[in-house]
DNA sequence: CGTCTCGTTGACGAAGCTCAAAATAAGTGG
DNA sequence: CCACTTATTTTGAGCTTCGTCAACGAGACG
C-alpha cells in the first residue's frame, strides 16, 4: 500500500495543479486547507470547493480524462497524499471499504454543488454571503470573547469567488454588516459578532434592521 | 440479488419523489429521462440533471440522510430500479465493480456540476443557453433533413431552469435565434438548423452577426 | 369551440457588474 | 521604529443585463 501514495507537502499559494494540465494525478488532502477553483477569461475566479482533512481533489483523473477541468491551490500549508488512477483502482479493489468512504465523499459534494447551483440561481449576493459565512462558522468557528472567530484567512476575494460575485459587491456587504456590527475584520480573519443576525439574512427571518419583507 | 431490487415503471410527469420526502430508497434509471430539481419559494425550479440510462438518482439515500434535498420528476416515461441504502451497500459489497462504476458516475456528475456553476457565475443567458443547446445536441442529437434534431420534450420552461434563468429570457433568446434562423421549433422539440452558429455563439468566435467582441 | 398550456413581446426597474480612485492595512528593509 | 512598498478594502458613479409584471397570440386537445 505504502508504495502506491506519495506524500507531499505544499506551502500556502502553490498550486497542486492548474486547469488544462494533464490529470494523471489525484491527492487526499491530510492536513489543511485545498481550493478548488475555475477561472474566467477575465481573470476572475470561482472557488467550487475548499476541501479539508479526508477529502478527494483532482478525483478526474480516475476517469482517465485528459486534463484537469480545475484548479487547486493551497489556502494553508497542506499535507497531501497522491497517486495515479491505476493505483487509485488498485487500492479499491485491495480495501473496498475504501470505495465506500469515496462514494460518501462524492455524494456529499455533489449534494454541495447542487445547493449552490439553486443559490446561485435564486439568491442574491448578501444571502449567498450570509450563507456562506454560516457555513464558514460550523467548519473553522472557535468562540472568543467578542464572538465566533473564522480561523481561516479568507479576504473579500475569497468571499466573493465562494459565491460567484466580485470582489466589490462582496465588500460592499461585508462593509453594510460591519457597520450594523455583525461582523469584524481580525488580520485577514472574520469575527462574527452576532451569529444570529446571519441565520435572519439567510433565511427570510423579520430581524429588526432595514428592508421587512420582500413579497409586496 | 434480484429481491434487492425493486423495479418500478414511471409515467412522464410522475414524480419519483418530492423535495423534503424522507430519503429511504435511491433509483438507477433504466430507460427514459429523469430531471432532478430544486423549487424556489416563488414557484421557480433548476434543473440539477436530467438522468438517462445507467444514472443514479436520490443517491443522498445512501448517506442515512434524513430528506431528498431535490426532486425527482420523469421528463418521460421511465423504468427504475429502487433500492434502499442498505440493500445499496450490500450490493458494493457483493459486486464490487458496481463500486468502481458508481464512482464514475458520481465524479462526472460531480464534474458537470462544477461547470454548471462556472458557467452561472461567468456567462450571460445566451451564452449558458448555447452551451445547453450543444450539450443537448450531442446527448438527443438526430440528423434531418433540414438540421439537426433535439429529439426530447423541451419547453422554454425546461430551458430557463437548466440555465438558471427566467422563462422570459430563455424565450426572448430563442426567438432572437429563430429570426436569425439558427433554431426552429418543431412540437416541443427544437430543431437545430445550424450547429456552428451554437458554437459560434458558445465559445467566443466573431461570425459575421450582431455584436462582434466584447472586449474593449 | 372553449379551455389549457405554451410561447412571444413590451415596458420598467433593480441588482449587481464595471471602471475608477482613494483610503486603509499589512509587510519589508533599513 | 520608521519610511516605503504592496496588497487589500472601501466607496462612488454609471450602465447593462436580466428579472418582473402584464398582456396577448398560438397551438393542442377534448
Amino acid at each position: 500500500m505504502a508504495p502506491l501514495f506519495h506524500l507531499r507537502t505544499v506551502r500556502q499559494g502553490s498550486f497542486l495543479f492548474h486547469e488544462g494540465d494533464p490529470a494523471d494525478r489525484l491527492y487526499l488532502v491530510a492536513e489543511g486547507e485545498v481550493k478548488v477553483l475555475k477561472h474566467s477569461l477575465g481573470g476572475q475566479e470561482v472557488i467550487l470547493h475548499l476541501a479539508s482533512h479526508g477529502d478527494l481533489i483532482g478525483g478526474i483523473a480516475i476517469l482517465g480524462e485528459q486534463q484537469y477541468p480545475a484548479t487547486a491551490q493551497a489556502q494553508t500549508d497542506v499535507r497531501v497524499a497522491s497517486l495515479t488512477g491505476q493505483d487509485f483502482w488498485q487500492l479499491m479493489r485491495t480495501y473496498p471499504d475504501m470505495a465506500a468512504n469515496i462514494i460518501t465523499i462524492l455524494l456529499s459534494r455533489l449534494r454541495q454543488a447542487h445547493e449552490t447551483i439553486h443559490q446561485m440561481a435564486f439568491e442574491r449576493v448578501e444571502r449567498r454571503l450570509a450563507r456562506l459565512l454560516l457555513r464558514m462558522v460550523t467548519r473553522f468557528g472557535e468562540r472568543t470573547g467578542e464572538g465566533v472567530l473564522i480561523n481561516i484567512v479568507l479576504t473579500r476575494h475569497d468571499l466573493a469567488a465562494m459565491t460567484g460575485t466580485t470582489l466589490e459587491s462582496a465588500s460592499r456587504v461585508m462593509s453594510k454588516w460591519h457597520k450594523q456590527g455583525l461582523v469584524e475584520s481580525r488580520h485577514r480573519k472574520i469575527l462574527i459578532r452576532k451569529p444570529h443576525g446571519f441565520v435572519e439574512i439567510a433565511e427570510d427571518l423579520p430581524g429588526q434592521s432595514s428592508s421587512a419583507g420582500h413579497n409586496p
